[in-house]
DNA sequence: ACGGATTATGCAACTAGTTGCACAAGGACT
DNA sequence: AGTCCTTGTGCAACTAGTTGCATAATCCGT
């Protein structure tokens, strides 16, 4: 039940529209919680129902017409009470980690080639985090929220770090591993 | 869609009744594919009704007796094509990384204590990861499949090492942050 | 041998997330 | 002026995973 507080910070930092928090959902925040266009209007209603966000009053909302929405006290009020509440880890699901488990019984045939195209993406993600940690964080930034905002990119950018690592070395692994049946 | 694969991969590795099946979700395979007992229940019988797996013929299979299923052919086959088979990564959903941003705005207040817990969360695991490791995989065992294996488990060691480190920052990060908001 | 806990199996309803499509508005090409 | 492409908004159906409960068999102490 995160995506309705995804939206909530999203629109704290900016008052959006649903295609702007769309975009904002493909870079920044989409970066640790993903979602659709799809998920985002929906849950934009849903929170406007419940009297957590409201629409910018500017044009009139037709259809296909852009409405901006803000957050409002009782939203907030929702965001601090979630952000502060004990929640426990989402038990793990790594699709790659499985596949691997599955070829030390079926063979490694075809895996390879995956495994390479799986490095590329995340060492191109890498390239990117490390890039909006030069742009966005230079040494001199550090106010509070600053601080905590690179943070979560510095996690970002060690997890890539890491299966960038874990898939080269899992690559020469396969290098001199005998073929399976 | 990767439950049944995973299925079939520990029915591969053992035969095994719906509940063992559990048991060994809730240890090994679970630690990178988790699911509860009614989902796997629900997929033995998709894989049986699809004649990928079949129950092992001993005991009649009455309600509230145990039935093991063992993997027939067609099921091998199937893991095989879906191990080698590329498959995109899926994005990623982190909610404690989603709590931090939120708290960047709304304030950090209450969320330190959670911080703690999930810390203690993760080396917990991480020491049993490294159990696992001493146990199954010591110095001179490195046939082909335990190479695969023990890769595996690395990658668990090193994601719950990253956790436990990036957690410590955080907490420490806390520690000389002024309260916000 | 009986009543209560534990083990083992399973159904049904719900929630979250995904996919596919529809449609309106506005610019751009001709 | 018409059609075509892109942008922005949205509904509906589907899929995967979770929660809550039901039921049968077995084990265990008294």
């Amino acid at each position: 039940m995160s995506l309705p507080h995804a939206i909530l910070t999203a629109l704290l930092e900016r008052p959006s529209s649903g295609l702007e928090l769309t975009r904002r959902f493909d870079r920044s925040i989409g970066y640790f919680w993903s979602a659709t266009h799809q998920q985002i209007y929906r849950e934009l209603a849903r929170l406007e129902a419940g009297g957590y966000i409201r629409t910018l009053p500017a044009e009139q909302p037709a259809r296909g017409q852009r409405k901006s929405y803000e957050v409002l006290p009782a939203g907030r009020a929702e965001l601090a009470r979630w952000t502060a509440a004990s929640q426990d880890p989402k038990p793990q699901r790594d699709v790659l980690l499985l596949r691997l488990r599955a070829a030390a019984v079926v063979g490694t045939a075809g895996l390879e080639a995956d495994l390479r195209r799986h490095l590329e993406l995340h060492r191109r993600q890498l390239a990117e985090y490390e890039e909006i940690e030069r742009r966005d964080f230079p040494p001199g930034k550090d106010a509070p929220e600053d601080r905590l905002r690179h943070l979560v990119l510095r996690a970002g950018i060690d997890l890539e770090t890491f299966w960038t690592r874990w898939l080269s070395d899992a690559l020469e692994e396969f290098g001199d591993l005998p073929r399976l049946p």
